[in-house]
DNA sequence: CGATTGTTAATTGTCAACAAACCACGTTAA
DNA sequence: TTAACGTGGTTTGTTGACAATTAACAATCG
């Protein structure tokens, strides 16, 4: 069994260019230029191309055919309402699925999710936060039926952190992950998908 | 004023191959090779590539690094329900967004649509009343708010229509699109909403 | 005989050069 | 003055060649 050691540059790419939009640093509008990006990381146009056609499917960029693509803008109250409760069926479905297993390795992960989240948050690392928060919601819905809603949730939940205004509320969020945790160690489901549907906001 | 008369190549290659896949001909697995596709429309690899890309974050393929990709699977039952349920709340809130304004040029759209539906229908031309249907629902999800989210709701109702063995109740299907349409002219919110939902199975 | 290791053919990943489209700017003419 | 029209420079779109990786098969060893 070989993990894959270097992945794809494209997906190196990719990455890379989805934390920096995450992170709320660029402003909508920003444009992402292939030549510069290019000289940036290193590599040719064509990896380039691939991971911009990645984030633009995800969302994270506006893109118009032969002039180049930019920062999307946040999601307007309409759509950011619908996005919420697409969000809500997706990782209501992932949850109500675990109880039906309730496989102790999820809660494991999640317990260790919520002691690093706990610490960053002391330390302050915000962008340390906003990784582990959508982790902690990764972790959730991969744990249903082997990850077959990963590819549908991922789309939605970018759009909703882009510019994203609510990770400032640290404490709060934690609070709220813990308390599905501790329903889901209960045993209480209703209670579980209860809590993190209210906390998808 | 002028329309764009040729579309990007990748953007070519990608509705073509969008149809087959749609037709339901080629069975999940069957492998894409770039060059066999580029070789088949005359193009480089490069397009082929972007349309790929392109299919597989939209769901109609499933690709592998460094190894290419194939036809999707059918989704799974339980991943069934929910992209039906997510289809819902998106279309759903479209019709309701609509009732807000109640434009007429979307009713029109609507009756043309089902009109050649009909037609389409006597005819048995089965690929076009594929076509047909998915219009239909575009429309409505076009309508509301400058077709804000017809990024989210395809890649949703692509996965849906892989594979759909629904296609063929052709006379059952018009008739719930009509019946939307008739609660729509009468101005009846709830009953169109109803029985929009209850149709998207 | 089964498992492991080389080898090879096929396929995707990457690159750099060239072509086509777009945008801003200055010019011209009504 | 203003609107239309070229024009130059910048950016994306496309291409073909080359490199890296994979999977299947053959040979080897325990």
């Amino acid at each position: 069994m070989r993990m894959k050691l270097v992945p794809n540059l494209q997906e190196q790419v990719a990455s890379h260019l989805r934390l920096r939009i995450l992170s709320g640093q660029l402003a909508p509008g920003t444009p992402f230029r292939e030549q510069v990006l290019a000289e940036e990381f290193g590599v040719s146009r064509g990896p380039i191309r691939d991971a911009l056609l990645t984030l633009t499917k995800e969302g994270l960029l506006h893109g118009r055919p032969n002039v180049g693509v930019r920062v999307a803008a946040a999601p307007s109250p309409f759509k950011r309402a619908v996005i919420v409760n697409l969000r809500r069926e997706i990782e209501g479905a992932a949850l109500a699925r675990w109880f039906q297993t309730r496989d102790a390795a999820l809660l494991e992960r999640l317990d260790a999710n919520l002691a690093e989240y706990q610490r960053a948050c002391a330390a302050s690392e915000f962008g340390r936060v906003v990784e582990l928060d959508m982790a902690f919601h990764r972790l959730l819905v991969e744990s249903a039926e082997d990850g077959s809603l990963v590819d549908v949730w991922l789309p939605v939940i970018l759009r909703m952190f882009l510019r994203y205004s609510r990770h400032r509320m640290l404490v709060e969020s934690y609070q709220e992950h813990a308390a599905v945790v501790a329903a889901m160690h209960a045993g209480d489901e209703a209670g579980a998908i209860a809590l993190l549907r209210a906390h998808i906001v």
